[in-house]
DNA sequence: TTTTGCACTCCGCCGGGGAGAGTGCTAAAT
DNA sequence: ATTTAGCACTCTCCCCGGCGGAGTGCAAAA
């Protein structure tokens, strides 16, 4: 009866395996509790539901499964969600019908912000769950170009042209105006340094150049980089993410209680704890699953999250994923966030 | 019996009124029918449950009260509603405190699109209903400056700086690649034409000037002209607004259903509805009141949305309001949206 | 015209009972 | 030693009837 703590599954037959596989699978497809009877009809072991019964208490005491009450069938357990999620899911890959859509969806825009809302409206279409993506920290991006423009009362409209064609303002002060032809030469002389890097390298870049530069006789290169202080100065921006398809999530079974629902919808626009959560799935290479209370977020105890990062010559520029109940249909959800991660990195690659 | 279909509320006795305003404020603080014996304690007026009776069976006829079921007390239909916000309600100044925390919210951010997003958190807050703000139509905004900026491949980059600090980026396509002081030239010249009106004037203005600049022998201006023509086309963007405490609305015992309100949320994102409905309140001057079916849209049936126009110079940018149960507290929600809207026009005026 | 009195209706709540599903245990079968 | 059959038991769910409470409408009295 006691929870054995121990997590040695190498104790269970293969029978076992495939039984309780078995019944993960009915849970998944039918959110009821799964009953011996029902699972000696559904499995190609000839066992009656006697035997079924004692493999099934055995799998309780392994922490695998529980019953809701003492005569419902059993459930899984997050252990045991985990098991099956990480040894007994055989993913295979997506259908083509998807593969195309989500690709055809993908054709580059002329604008990230653009693809990242399709990409997530997609996720949340195709698994009809809520799909999120998050945007790439600006700080990642490579610039392409920068251009300075005079304003008035000696404000300068500053604009970053990206490597990925998003357009970024911001507006500097300054303690004198400038000349075009001015704002021209030190737009130049910043290109030339600059353009190609990322902005996180590039605010290093000026710190140092900032030193070297000081006791230059050379005037735009002195007010180039004073301007481009400004310019990069740290953004208070601390990450954010597009959702889609929240309303999915309406109707489960599981989140029906308007309580919980409510709480829910309030983390997501409040936004700072998923994405806490999902930073730390940027950090795994690949499709990374955080079911239940492993998400350590109470409002997420009911849900899984499927999330996989998507990178854009090679570095890893943000996450995106799919948030459903733990019941959800994991083999088929986890290619879809796979190949959406992959084909949004592609996308985006070819702006 | 029959409900009569006459709107001559001159027939009711100021008696009937009273009670009836009692009423609809009883049910609005408490969320239930309201019965005779209620009535009689909560009324100056001394009267008997009976008497009451009597009262409410006319205001039933009148098709201002029905019954839910034969033995619960009355609740105020649509029309009476209707009458109630019309000709009964008081709507006295909103309270100091509140006047200063909208005051304080909404000073001078450095960009309308923040201001919009506090107005909405504001409203929701305030109100502890959802809120939202229709975002000025570009069309409608003043021109403040424009430049040109090329990139590669003969797309320039277009920018716009509005009145209200917002900056608009566009990209065009030109037949052959055009030098920065071309690009300048051009800036300046429209510049010169165009600063300070806005774009839907502006538009008109390009397509006159074309004809004028056909024949002209001087190139910049030409040049000029086809590019504005290009960047100012029609744009295709709708309309849009930015909404906050969408949470608040659960829990309200009438949105209790989780079906009607995952149509609710669902029309919420998909936006086309509530903006259509909002578009028709931009007419108005002043609070305008929608309670219940009278906004067309079926998931609206149980919600009400108290909206008033936001306006800058005396020009109409907008809408803001809030979205609640048809039992909102009426007298308290009015001011707060009046109010929000007068001050974020002076807001916005003052950037 | 208002009030009193009264019969009536309908909802919500409680407790009981029965059906259904599923369990655990023991003893028999393989 | 494992599997199966048999059986008592448990728990949920649903339906039912009864009852108190709230509120009504109507008729007759004030």
């Amino acid at each position: 009866m006691a929870k054995s703590p121990s997590n040695d599954y190498l104790q269970l037959s293969e029978r076992s395996l495939i039984l309780f596989k078995a019944l993960v699978e009915h849970f998944i497809s039918d959110g009821q509790p799964v009953g011996s009877r029902t699972l000696a009809r559904d499995t190609r072991l000839e066992l009656s539901p006697a035997t079924i019964r004692n493999i099934m208490a055995d799998l309780e005491d392994f922490g695998l499964l529980r019953s809701p009450h003492t005569s419902a069938g059993r459930v899984p357990t997050v252990k045991g969600y985990r098991l099956f999620v990480d040894n007994l899911l055989r993913v295979d890959t997506l259908d083509e019908d998807n593969i195309r859509r989500i690709a055809r969806e993908l054709e580059a825009g002329d604008n990230s912000q653009l693809l990242m809302e399709r990409a997530s409206s997609m996720l949340s279409e195709i698994t009809r769950l809520a799909g999120v993506v998050t945007l790439p920290r600006v700080e990642q991006k490579a610039l392409d170009q920068i251009e300075f423009l005079s304003m008035t009362d000696n404000r300068i409209l500053v604009i970053l042209v990206m490597k990925d064609r998003e357009i970024q303002n911001r507006v500097i002060h300054t303690a004198r105006p400038y000349s075009p032809s001015e704002l021209q030469e030190a737009a130049n002389y910043l290109n030339s340094l600059y353009s190609g890097k990322d902005l996180q390298t590039v605010r290093a870049d000026i710190l140092k150049e900032m030193k070297k530069v000081k006791d230059d006789v050379n005037r735009i290169m002195q007010t180039a980089i004073e301007m481009a202080q400004q310019a990069f100065s740290r953004n208070e921006n601390r990450g954010d993410y597009v959702m889609a398809g929240q309303t999915n999530l309406m109707g489960f079974a599981e989140l029906s209680d308007v309580e919980k629902l409510r709480k829910l919808f309030d983390s997501f626009s409040r936004k700072r704890d998923l994405l806490h959560l999902l930073e730390q799935a940027i950090q795994a290479r690949g499709v990374q699953i955080f079911i239940g209370e492993e998400s350590g977020f109470e409002v997420l105890d009911d849900c899984s999250i499927v999330t996989s990062p998507y990178e854009v010559d090679g570095q890893i520029l943000g996450v995106l994923g799919v948030i459903g109940p733990t019941r959800m249909d994991y083999e088929r959800v986890i290619p879809i966030v796979d190949v959406t991660a992959k084909m949004l990195g592609t996308a985006l690659n070819s702006l």
